[in-house]
Parts: C-alpha cells; structure tokens; sequence
RNA sequence: GCCGGCGUAGCUCAGUGGUAGAGCAGCUGAUUCGUAAUCAGCAGGUCCUCGGUUCAAGUCCGAGCGCCGGCUCCA
C-alpha cells in the first residue's frame, strides 16, 4: 500500500508568500503574471491582488469595475498569446520602500501598496513583464516567450485576502504546462470530471434526488441508490461486528440541556438547527451522535475489565449549512455518519487509535481506495480544554501515525472543539482527494459528562473516547463512489447485475427461464423484452451501466446458453448461464473492484 | 451567507415586448430484429414563485426560492 501526501496549503490566497518550489510552479507563477499582465494592459483602472500557482494551475485576483465576462476571458487569453509572442523579459527589480509605493500609486494599485506595507522589508522585490510590474518573490521564467501552453479556464468572485467580509474581487483561474499535450491531458481530465459527476449520473442512473419541495442538502435516495447504500451498510455492519464493535441506534433529537453538557450549544451553535419546543422543554435536533453514545456508556458503571467499548451506528445528522455551500451529495444538510466511539483507559488509546487506522485502511480498500492524504488537525481558536489535554491528545494521534508509518502533514488549528483529529481524504481514480475518514481524540466530553471507570484499585478513574467516522457520511461516500467509478459499480454493489435481451419476441420466454435461473442463484437479473431493437436495448444496458448483457435468441436457445456482453469488455462469447452465475457470485463475494483483464481467461467481473 | 451566472415539457436546449417550440424520454400502433439509438402517430407547459411596469411579459424591473462556478465553511 503506498500512501501520498501534499501539505496543505495553509498560505491561503494571500499566497505571494507560497514558496514556489517546483519548476511547474514557477512556470505557472509567471502565467499569473501574464495573465495580470494582460488584464492591466486591456482594461484601464483594474487593480492587482494576488496571483500564485495552485496544485492544478493558477489564478490571479483583480479589482474590477465590472465583473468580467466570458468574452473577456477569450480577449485577455488573446492579448496573452501576443505577449508571448513578444517573448518579453522578466526582469527581477529591487526598489526602496518609498520608491515600490510610489511606483504602485502612481500606476492606481492601492491593493499593491497594501501588501508592501503589510510584507515588505526595506527592500522590495519586484518582477517586471514590459511595463506591468509586480510585487513578488519569484522566482519566474527568463521571459514570457516561454510559456507554451496556457488556457484560462473561469472566473469567479474572492474575498480580498481570502477574509469574509472584505470587499471581493474577481478571480480569473487559467492552467498552463510546459507542452501543449501536457494541457490538452489536463483538459480532458477535466473533461472526465464533468462526466462522471455524481449530480449527472445520480439522475441518469435514477439513484438519488434532491427536491426544491423537500428542500435543499436533504437527500431522496431512489430504489438503485438505496440498494447500493444498503450493501455498503451491510457490510459495514458485517466488518464493525468482526472488529469488536457493538452496534447501536440513538434517537435525533435530544433535550437541549444535552447539548449544553457537550458544549455544543456553546462551540457548534452556528451548524445547528434552532430547538424545538415540546411541553416547555426545549429539544435540538442532533448534529452529531457523540452524546447519545456516551449516554448508553453511562447508563451503568463500567469496569476496567470492559474496556474498550465500541459503539457503533449509522447515525443520521443535520447540520445548518450555509446555501452557497451546498453540492449534490457532497456537501449536505442531512447526512448518515458511520460514526462510532471508542471508550477506553488512557492506557488503551494508542493501540485503539492504531486498531482504528488499520480498521479504515481495510475498509477504504474494499471500495477501490488505497492513495490518501492524511491530515492531523490541532487545536483551533475556538476549544474547550487544558493544554496539557490537547497535547495528550495530539501526541498520541502522531504516535498511531507513525507506528503505522504513514506520512501526513500537519493542518494547524483544524482541529475539532472538543479534541484534535486526524482526517484522511481518499484519492479517487482522478486522482481528487476527498475528506471522508475522521479520527478525534477527545478528553473533553468524558470530563464534561463525567465518564469513569472503575480499576483494579476500586476506585473512579476518567476515561478517553475516541470519535470516529470510516466512510464519513454515507451521502459523500456515495458520491465519491459515484465518480471513482462513473456510475459502472462493481458487481457486488451493482443494483442490476445482468439484463437477458431477447433477440426477439418469440426468445422472450427462454430470456425469463434464464433469468429466474440466475435469480435462483442470488443474481440481481432484469429481463429486457421490450418491443424494441436489440441494438436498442443494449445501448441502453449500456448506459444504466449494467455490468452483463445477456443476449439470447436461435442458437442460445437451442444450445441452452446465453451471449455474454460485458459493458467494458464487449462481447464475450456463448456460455453456460449455470458457470456465468458461479462466477459472478465469486466475484461478489470476493467484492472485487478490479475487473479481470481478459475475455479468454474466462474472467468475470 | 457573499460575488457572478442561470431557472421554458421528465432530460438537453431554442424562443429579439405581440398565438409556447425542437430533439431525446413517455404513450399508442406498425415492425420481430444478432451486440451502443427502426418507423409513424399522440400526448406532454403555473415559461421557478410572488409583486411591479405595459394595451400586452417567457421576454423589462424588484423581492424570494432553487441550481451552477467560486469565496468562506465542512463529514
């Protein structure tokens, strides 16, 4: 298993100070500058923000009159070409303090001069391009002939050094790459992203919807979606009762008082519903399951001897998210966490943290996971502890890292109120990553609800929970799911295994013989007899993604076989039904992700 | 929430203040077909909602709701 790991980058968008280290960075640094470049020359009056390299290209931030259109973005790209064209030198320039400012005022750029006053020493570095000229570190290319390869891709509104409530400037993304097939790849990678969005094929494939009417981030999870959902949860279950946890419901909601104990009410009020009142008391709808579980845990005294004790369960929350946040599957109001919570001694908590990383590893691979990007999140401004708690906490998260031998970078304040944690966000086939598993240490709940124990020496003792989420949400699981794959699940999750296609009509009643055959046998088989070309109905099976396209018609009658067409292989050849249905059924249970390389080995997947 | 864009049939989209349109999907019929779209007919509309301007609003204006791209925030 290889694990990959970029640091987060925690400069922001105020990023002249992200070091640019690599050479496609400084090559897309100089882009930006390019891009500013044109702006400034085309549009009399824009001022210049900030424009650095980001991991897939760059972007540059202006303060505009207006904000910029489409066709805008193709004039600017045009006056870009011309001035590589003009194969202009960039030229590094050190002025004094009072001269850089005078220069930025003089040419209107009060942006500029705010980032001088705020970053520069006596000595102001500067890169010139012709006439445009910018306050930045560098490093750049040797002139602007060199840029081969550049597209600007959108634009899009930014709050001015990335701080909400600043006034906001318009964004204008571009990509660029050392050769014009690096940047034909990167754009039909994007392609590829568009294509297999989860909002598009949740529709196309009928798994899931969202309604205006039942309102927005709340998820309807149709027929096939809830079938794919409910055998990951199947398993899920099936792997969390092997790994020692015990599972449990818990209701959603719960007396506001409750949430006051948690802190919740005091840390976590702006992601919370309003309450509910019932008979004078006031009730909170639950977004988060912590509470419930730790309840169940203090319902009677525990023994040393008990612990650990893992509680797990699908527990659905609802947070208040912000409108303009809201995506499909990803970002929801209403979501299941496969959330569960480890009480144990503080003695137990490495090696439970341990059990934990290797439990998520193994879970994530089954789906087809095996690159992540591991954060470990610390303390933010706005938590509840001691010092010496949070570096406990933090200390034994690293430790579980590293007996694990797994590289992670450190996200500064990205911790949780309640504990510090470490996120993994798993790399689809795009090579995207996306924040789905979660691991917190927490000694603030145990102590604010008086959680113990009672050891070997008779008395009381304060425990540790660890709280943790393996897929993260069921809905963004789905919907990561959904793109690794593009709609194509692997067999064991697929909702419709196999469709039988009647050559014609008078094949129909061999096509259902087939298929309740293959029923028989614990397959999920369809039969498609529609009045229609076959032609017709297997572009169609091809496009719900259906794995096996079983065509039958004279001599799969006569023979008593079917035609098999895979939807990624093609044609397969006549087999036995009796042998395609042995082999499916081990390709299920094995839950295989990889299909089988070859038709002639005769592979199934 | 903020900035910008968008909202017309189930889907993708035309529609320039004056009678609401196409393709696909759906339904009906014909066709009975060998590995990604057979042909014909029919039906389908609160032009997102509310308010305003106008003799007249899908079209112009305002507010709200939702969606899209970002920012910010996050599972």
């Amino acid at each position: 298993m290889s694990f990959s790991v970029e640091p987060p980058d925690s400069t922001g968008p105020s990023g002249e100070s992200r070091p640019t280290s690599s050479p496609l960075d400084v090559y897309r640094h100089s882009s930006a500058h390019l891009l500013a470049a044109a702006v400034t020359e085309l549009y009399a009056g824009v001022q210049c923000g900030v424009g650095p390299p980001t991991e897939d290209g760059f972007f540059y931030d202006f303060l505009t009159e207006r904000p910029f259109t489409l066709e805008d973005l193709a004039a600017i790209e045009k006056r870009m070409t011309e001035i590589v064209k003009q194969d202009r030198a960039i030229e590094r320039r050190v002025f004094s303090k009072e001269e850089a400012l005078a220069l930025f005022t003089a040419r209107g750029q009060t942006l500029k001069c705010e980032l001088i006053r705020e970053k520069a020493g006596d000595e102001v570095q500067c890169y010139a391009m012709g006439d445009f000229v910018d306050f930045c570190l560098g490093p750049h290319l040797p002139s602007s002939g060199c840029i081969k390869a550049f597209k600007l891709l959108s634009v899009a509104a930014a709050y001015w050094k990335g701080i909400e409530g600043n006034p906001q400037l318009q964004r204008i993304y571009g990509t660029s790459f050392f050769t014009s097939e690096d940047l034909e790849r990167h754009l039909k990678r994007l392609d590829e992203a568009r294509r297999r969005d989860h909002r598009r094929l949740g529709r196309d494939l009928d798994l899931f919807s969202i309604s205006e009417d039942t309102g927005a981030g709340l998820i309807l999870w149709h027929p096939k979606g809830a079938f794919i959902r409910t055998k990951i949860e199947d398993y899920w279950r099936d792997e969390h009762l092997k790994g020692g946890y015990d599972l449990i419901y818990t209701p959603h909601i719960a007396k506001l008082d409750l949430w006051k104990t948690s802190g919740h009410t005091e840390y976590y009020r702006a992601n919370m519903y309003s309450p509910i009142e019932i008979e004078n008391v006031e009730y909170q709808l639950k977004p988060m399951n912590c509470p419930f579980h730790i309840m169940i845990l203090r319902s009677k005294p525990r023994s040393y001897r008990d612990l650990p004790i893992r509680y797990a369960e699908l527990g659905t929350v609802y947070r208040f998210e912000r409108s303009g946040v809201l995506h499909g599957l990803m970002r929801v109001r209403g979501f299941t966490q496969d959330d569960a919570h480890v009480f144990c001694r503080p003695d137990q908590l490495e090696s439970e943290l341990i059990r934990v990383l290797d439990f998520v590893t193994s879970i994530l691979r089954t789906f087809g996971f095996e690159q992540y990007e591991i954060f470990l999140s610390t303390r933010p401004d706005k938590s509840s502890g001691t010092a010496e708690q949070w570096e406990t906490a933090t200390a034994a998260l690293k430790h579980a890292l590293e007996a694990r031998d797994l590289r992670y970078a450190v996200d500064p304040g990205e911790g949780v109120f309640y504990g510090p944690k470490i996120d993994i966000k798993i790399k689809d086939c795009l090579d995207r990553a996306w924040q789905c598993s979660t691991i917190q240490v927490d000694f603030h709940n145990p102590q604010r609800f008086e959680l113990e124990f009672i050891g070997e020496d008779g008395r009381a003792h304060s425990l540790v929970m660890v709280h943790r989420a393996l897929l993260g949400s069921l809905e963004r699981f789905f919907g990561v799911l959904i793109e690794h794959y593009a709609g194509a699940f692997p067999l064991w999750l697929a909702p419709v295994q196999a469709v039988v296609i009647p050559v014609s009509i008078r094949h129909a009643e061999y096509a259902h013989r087939v298929a309740a055959d293959l029923r028989e046998s614990g397959l999920r088989v369809d039969v498609d007899d529609r009045n229609e070309k076959m032609g017709y109905r297997i572009r169609e099976a091809q496009l719900q993604k259906v794995p096996y396209m079983l065509i039958v018609g004279d001599r799969e009658q006569e023979a008593g076989s079917v035609s098999a067409r895979h939807r990624r292989r093609g044609d397969l050849g006549p087999m036995n039904p009796r042998e395609l249905a042995r082999r499916i059924n081990h390709n299920v249970s094995e839950r295989v992700v990889q299909e089988e390389p070859t038709a002639s080995t005769g592979g199934v997947s």
